[in-house]
DNA sequence: CGATCTTACGGGATTCGTAAACATA
DNA sequence: TATGTTTACGAATCCCGTAAGATCG
């Protein structure tokens, strides 16, 4: 036989009001129930705690010994308990997240304020790295949640969920003659100088892997591996260059312009990666929602 | 509903095993009892712990989290459920006595002997002190037992069980002319230099009331506060002394000899001080036993 | 198809509460 | 006698094991 939690509460509960009949009120028993509970319990561990006569009520020395023990064991143990069920309901718990830069520099800020409202108790840590660093850290089971475009070295192991399709466009400077055009097309800038993003990067081989199937040309004349250091160039009129829509908000506050880029145009999927057969915690599923919800208001 | 010890320990064999079937074993319970459990510890906690397909078995974030927790829970749990049954099976635990010099200097050592034997683990803390301070040491609860003369001012809060009578006996020096006699009377006593214990002292009020009972008559030249300082003293010839027969060992060892004390014999009840309405410890209540075990054969 | 977990269900043990008996000041 | 604990017993609950069902690789 084995010492239960009802057992050990009905025993402090005693021991602390020094009367069956008012312990039991407090473990919301009969009086002879919990007398019974106590007589089990000290069959199992072999001696009396307790010597009650009906007048008076005592604690064995082992009695005395046990009693601050047994407190300590229960107060763990409901202490565990609340903490696991606070993790669940949400009322504390911590979640890890990656995204990449252009992500992470505009829409998260929003989400994670959504997210923050809604549970308040979760410490969220960020992390603010490269598409590729994404999928590793994610694969490495360093973050939970990744946000970037979708890869398809990530197929095997990671799960990925789309939140929407990002346009790519072209950033002008202010007062660029492509301008005038409502949506400008490759040919079009091939007569002008281009920034792009140091090999190796998603979106570069994006967008050779479209010159080549296209047979189109662009002079590449700058290159960067920060995105935000693309459009400073592009807004001091080193030249133009082909970025995410999610940069727009950046361009726009750096002072530049720019325009949809079409035929062909080019997009990419940005998304939730995370590992498959590794279930999500209760945190980590609660800001996926978030995620999938501020999305779709963002870009309808 | 509440979280059970069982539950816990079904939860910690699956994260261990990896395995529902392999739990089972474990804690002695059928795959689908098993499954049950955890199921009905995931509802009470309010989440998952784990994910389970039939082909792999992973833990939740919160799970991991958890297993640990739980871990050291049920080990706490039972360290002190084995501390508990260690204390009441007398493999372990501890106890404090008190006894009168008397009574400290030899019977008790092979009382002590007695009991290391039959309990080893059990720690014994022993006081050596003045009959008095015997009982108001187990009056305060410093300890549970105390062995001295008996006296009347501890009927009202202590039991006093007693070992045995112990009948006052004359010291006197090698070569002294009462060892003569069988027994010495009080009479015969009176043209003897004595040397008595100093007030306060049960033994010293036992013998004047003696005294003023029967108007007899002793010089009593020298005082000691110290039992065997007085034995000592009569060994150097300095007179003669009555002691309690429990000195006889004392006596012999010192080089000195002894003869009964009659016309009256005066005797004095030796035994076990305990605090009434509070119950003594196993241990405690094993020395006890013991006790009464060493002095039956002692002293027939 | 095979290994593994879950659901269904009947039997058995445990535990509960009411009522009566019991013990102490 | 009054207060407070234990025993007695019927009832409800919980828990277990067997057997059948579901699911994934």
């Amino acid at each position: 036989m084995n010492v239960t939690v009802k057992q050990l509460k009905a025993f402090v509960a005693v021991a602390k009001t020094r009367s069956f009949a008012e312990a039991a009120e407090l473990v919301y028993l009969s009086q002879p129930a919990l007398s019974i509970s106590i007589k089990n319990l000290e069959e199992t561990v072999g001696g009396a705690l307790l010597v009650r006569s009906t007048r008076s009520l005592a604690l064995t020395p082992e009695g005395e010994a046990f009693y601050p023990v047994a407190e300590r064991l229960l107060a763990d143990w409901d202490d565990a308990m609340l903490e696991l069920h606070n993790l669940f309901s949400l009322q504390r718990g911590k979640l890890t997240v990656a995204a990449m830069p252009s992500f992470a520099g505009h829409q998260l800020p929003r989400v994670l304020g959504s997210y923050r409202e809604l549970y308040p108790a979760i410490n969220v840590t960020v992390h603010d790295v490269v598409a590729e660093t994404v999928v590793d850290m994610v694969r490495s089971g360093r973050v939970e949640i990744g946000i970037a475009f979708y890869t398809e070295n990530a197929a095997d192991d990671l799960h990925f969920e789309t939140l929407f399709e990002d346009r790519f466009v072209v950033a002008l400077p202010k007062g660029h003659q492509l301008l005038e055009k409502e949506a400008i097309t490759w040919n079009q800038m091939k007569d002008f100088p281009c920034i792009a993003l140091q090999r190796p990067s998603s979106i570069r081989e994006l967008i050779e892997r479209t010159l080549e199937e296209k047979k189109f040309q662009l002079s590449i004349e700058f290159e960067s591996h920060q995105l935000v250091t693309i459009i400073r160039m592009v807004v001091c009129g080193l030249g133009v260059s082909i970025v995410p829509s999610l940069c727009i908000p950046q361009i726009e506050q750096l002072g530049g312009e720019w325009r949809p880029l079409k035929a062909p145009a080019i997009t990419r999927k940005v998304g939730i990666f995370t590992r498959k057969r590794y279930p999500l915690s209760t945190a980590a599923g609660a800001m996926v929602d978030v995620l999938k919800n501020s999305t779709q208001q963002l870009l309808p």
